[in-house]
DNA sequence: TGCAGCCTGTGT
DNA sequence: ACACAGGCTGCA
C-alpha cells in the first residue's frame, strides 16, 4: 500500500525527530518484524544503542537511518501495512519540534489516546530525548534489520535525504527515483523496450523503476492508455517515455497531497483510504465510468492482484 | 520469468 | 469457509 510518496512523507516527517538524537533503547515485541535481522533481536537492540542518528535516507520504498559511523545502515520498510509513528518527549511542545514538515495544526492523532495499548506494535526506539518511535505493522510485511553499507555505483548520492554516495546492500539492486535528478531516463526506457515481460510487471520491478506500487501502476497506465498485458518491447519509445512521465506525475501529486496533509505525530501511511484516494482515475474504481471516455473501469485479475483497467482507452 | 509464501483483518 | 488486500524474496 504505501508506494514511494507515502514512504518519502514518512521519511520527511521522521527526519526532524531522529536528527542528531541518540537511540537509548530498543524493544522488540515481535520477532517476526526483524527477520530479516538474522543475528536476532538481542544482536539489534546491542548494535543500535547508544548510536546517534545523522539522517533519514529513502530510495524506492526503502528507508533508512544513518549514524555517524556509516559502518551499516537501519533499514526500514513498510510492506504494506506498516506504519512508523513518532511521539515527542512529554515535556515538549509538539509543534515546535515538526519542523517543515509539521502538519496542520491542533491535528490529532487518527487512533485512541496515547495511553491507549498500541495495536500491533512490532518494534519500539527510545531516544535520548524521550522520544519514541513506534513501528507499527499489522501484516509483518515490513520490518527493521541492519545492511552494510557500500558505494553507490555511479558515485552519486544514494537517495534523498543526504548526499553520501553510501547504499545499504539491501536496497543497492533498487532503481533511482523516478524524481532522482542521476536517474538516466533513457537507459530505463531501453530496458523496458529489450524485455518481453509485460509492461504492468516491469513497472511494478524495483530493479527497473523503483517507488510503483500496484495503485499508482494502474494509475499511471490509465493516464498513457496502455493496456498492462503489452510486452514491453510491444511498446514504443514515446510511449515508454509518456508512460514514465505520467508514473513520476502521478506520484508527485500524491507527494504534494500527502506532504501537506499529514499528522507529524502519526505518520499515517495509508495509502488507499487516505487523502489521495479520491483522485485515483481507475484504481478500485470497477463499474464506475471512465474519466475520460465513461465506458465502464474493468477489474482483472493479473498475476494474483488486482488491475483496474479502461478497456476502451487501454487497448491490447 | 513466473509464482508461492510470508501475514492478518475484513468482507461476503 | 473463503476471497481479497499486496511488496518483496527466493526458488522452481
Amino acid at each position: 500500500m504505501p508506494e514511494m510518496p507515502e514512504v518519502e512523507v514518512v521519511r520527511r516527517g521522521l527526519a526532524p525527530y531522529v536528527t542528531g538524537r541518540t537511540i537509548d533503547r530498543v524493544e522488540v515485541h515481535d520477532v517476526r518484524s526483524i527477520r530479516r535481522h538474522t543475528p536476532g533481536a538481542d544482536h539489534l537492540g546491542d548494535a543500535l544503542v547508544g548510536r546517534r542518528i545523522r539522517s533519514a535516507v529513502r530510495r524506492g520504498k526503502f528507508l533508512w537511518l544513518l549514524d555517524d559511523h556509516l559502518d551499516d545502515a537501519l533499514m526500514v520498510h513498510l510492506g504494506m501495512s506498516g506504519q512508523l509513528r513518532v511521539s515527542a518527549p512529554p515535556a515538549t511542545d509538539p509543534a515546535s519540534v515538526g519542523g517543515p514538515g509539521a502538519g496542520p495544526t491542533g491535528a490529532a492523532p487518527s487512533e485512541g489516546p496515547a495511553s491507549d495499548p498500541v495495536k500491533h506494535l512490532r518494534v519500539r526506539l527510545e531516544l535520548d530525548d524521550g522520544t519514541r518511535i513506534d513501528f507499527i505493522d499489522q501484516r509483518i510485511f515490513g520490518g527493521l534489520w541492519l545492511s552494510p553499507l557500500e558505494e553507490t555505483a555511479d558515485a552519486a548520492p544514494a537517495g534523498e535525504g543526504d548526499d553520501l554516495p553510501l547504499i545499504p546492500s539491501s536496497a543497492a539492486h533498487i532503481a533511482r527515483d523516478l524524481t532522482d535528478p542521476q536517474l538516466d531516463v533513457e537507459r530505463t526506457v531501453a530496458a523496458i523496450r529489450r524485455s518481453r515481460a509485460s509492461i504492468k510487471s516491469l513497472l511494478l520491478n524495483q530493479q527497473v523503476v523503483s517507488g510503483i506500487g500496484n495503485i499508482y501502476a494502474d494509475e499511471a497506465l490509465w493516464a498513457a492508455r496502455i493496456h498492462y498485458e503489452r510486452p514491453g518491447e510491444s511498446v514504443s519509445a514515446a510511449k515508454v517515455r509518456q508512460l514514465l512521465a505520467e508514473a513520476r506525475a502521478v506520484m508527485e501529486r500524491a507527494l504534494e497531497v500527502g506532504g501537506t496533509s499529514f499528522d507529524a505525530l502519526y505518520v499515517n501511511v495509508d495509502g488507499r483510504s487516505g487523502y489521495f484516494a479520491r483522485s485515483l482515475n481507475a484504481y478500485g474504481r470497477e463499474g464506475e465510468p471512465c474519466p475520460r471516455c465513461r465506458a465502464p473501469i474493468r477489474r482483472h485479475v493479473f498475476q494474483n492482484r488486482s488491475s483496474y483497467v479502461c478497456t476502451r482507452c487501454q487497448r491490447r
